[in-house]
RNA sequence: GGAGGGAUACCCAAGCGGCCAACGGGGGCAGACUGUAAAUCUGCUGGCUUACGCCUUCGGUGGUUCGAAUCCACCUCCCUCCA
């Protein structure tokens, strides 16, 4: 079995492949081109994307060529896999925004600059949005028997449900399937990768490729990334947890990754990160040794974090962690303060508000967004959840003066285990 | 076009003249236990108020009544059945 692939399946990333021992053949022989496509769908990628990111980039450090497809032409049209309902098409400004903004996350992940087998980033309207609909239906859809493109799950599920499958939907998977044949006749691309969902394009794409060049291209998909519970992963109480820093920061995806759940550390090991299986079976070693110092959680978090924030940002939401997560404030230099208030929701105050008596606690936490509320505000703190400088407050009544800022113009709250905010007031 | 059924807080769902800010479940938030995990248990979950309490809410608009989520009229939207 081919080394990669063995490597692949260790990590629990093979969900189904169309041949897996002729691929394996194949690889054996030599580099291949491979590719997996991007949906445009939003302005960032979120960490679902990842795993297709991240596995381009373990072939190509065996040797192989990654194209990174971003979604241009597929975009315009809406892929139903996994979709109860239509879509709203997204308007051709939006799509083109969104485009752009994948395009530089997906540059990230994978290495453009490497020697022998750089990587290629490609957009699928490029060669789709000249064809012409006639060439299409004659050159394209010829290929398709209607029994095969209504038996695709996406398809079947669509219209044994309520909302139904429009045309252009249902036509979705014939451009998949032609970007595969058109990066095969160009490029000698053999092998498309996707998440499971994707299985039904993909094998359109082999398919398809095979009666129109007689060429045998491979489709393997990894599985659905999930949590102990089967639910799905990657969301968390302010939604997705995204790509880009301006939507989620360093240190909040930094987070994420701390708390991941005991039970699924190190298959996430296995898939976020590129450290190899003895590192990753010490790391279950010591995991199982001293749960509670979460060893695994730890190394998953900065690696993933590193690897798409770069060490720098990672460095400081590790700081800032400590800070936040670790028990007196009071030793804490300006400086390393600094790091959490880059990375936890900051928001300025008037230096005056808090003059004389102070500002009552519950219009602070209102105001800094930790409670929507001021009677929601009065119950967490009855409740014991509210902390100020991290020392918890338990009077409803109280005030915040002057005196409590830390380095003379800060105010750490914090609600909870996890939410923090810090109040900016004075220069 | 005809006949029924429905619309309740974030979601599902009770309530069918006063005891309703509205049972219950889910979700969410907080607490306890622990380890920033899981599981479990507890509290909270419209707004304002230290509090007594006050205000806004049960698809919309009017009405009946001392009093309406609950009754009546009209309107809007949804579902089912018959044409």
């Amino acid at each position: 079995m081919n080394a990669l692939l063995e490597d692949l399946q260790w990590r629990g990333l093979l969900a189904d492949c169309t041949d897996l021992e002729a691929l394996g053949a194949r690889l054996d022989a030599g580099p291949i081109t491979l590719y997996c496509g991007f949906d445009p769908t939003g302005d960032s990628l979120h960490i679902g994307n990842l795993v297709g990111q991240l596995t381009l980039r373990r072939f190509q450090l065996a040797g192989h060529h990654p194209i990174a497809l971003a979604g241009g032409a597929t975009g315009m049209i809406g892929d139903p896999s996994g979709k109860s309902a239509e879509r709203n098409l997204l308007t051709r400004e939006q799509l083109a925004h969104n485009v752009q903004c994948i395009k530089g996350q997906l540059s990230r992940m994978i290495d453009f600059e490497a020697s022998g087998n750089p990587a290629r980033l490609v957009d699928n309207a490029d060669w789709t949005a000249p064809l012409s609909f006639l060439e299409f239906l004659r050159d394209v859809g010829k290929h398709f028997p209607l029994s095969a493109m209504l038996a695709k799950d996406s398809v079947r599920s669509r219209m044994d449900g309520e909302a139904g499958i429009s045309y252009t939907e249902f036509s979705y998977q014939l451009l998949q399937a032609y970007d595969f044949y058109h990066l095969r006749n160009s490029v000698e691309c053999e092998l498309q990768i996707g998440g499971s969902d994707q299985w039904g394009n993909i094998t359109a794409g082999v398919d398809f490729t095979r009666r129109k060049l007689g060429a045998t291209v491979w489709g393997w998909t990894f599985p659905l990334i999930t949590k102990a519970d089967g639910s799905k992963f990657g969301k968390t109480e302010s939604g997705a947890v995204w790509l880009d820093p301006q939507r989620t920061s360093p240190y909040r995806f930094y987070q994420f990754f701390v708390n991941a759940e005991d039970a699924k550390v190190i298959d996430y090991l296995k898939v976020f990160t590129f450290l190899g299986r003895n590192e990753i079976e010490a790391l279950e070693a010591e995991q199982q040794g001293n749960p509670g110092a979460r060893p695994a959680q730890r190394a998953l978090a900065r690696e993933v974090t590193t690897l798409l924030h770069g060490a720098a940002a990672c460095d400081s939401a590790i700081k800032a962690s400590q800070i936040l997560f670790g028990a007196e404030i009071g030793d804490t230099d300006e400086a390393t303060f600094m790091d959490v208030v880059g990375e936890v929701p900051t928001f300025d105050l008037d230096p005056a508000t808090l003059g004389g008596e102070g500002l009552p606690l519950v219009d602070l936490l209102v105001q800094a967004g930790l409670c929507p509320s001021k009677g929601q505000a009065r119950k967490d703190i009855d409740g014991g959840g509210i902390y100020v400088n991290n020392l918890r407050v338990s009077d409803a009544g109280s005030r915040v003066t002057t005196e409590q800022r830390l380095f003379g113009r800060y105010l750490l709250l914090r609600k909870g285990k996890k939410s923090y905010a810090v109040a900016r007031c004075g220069a």
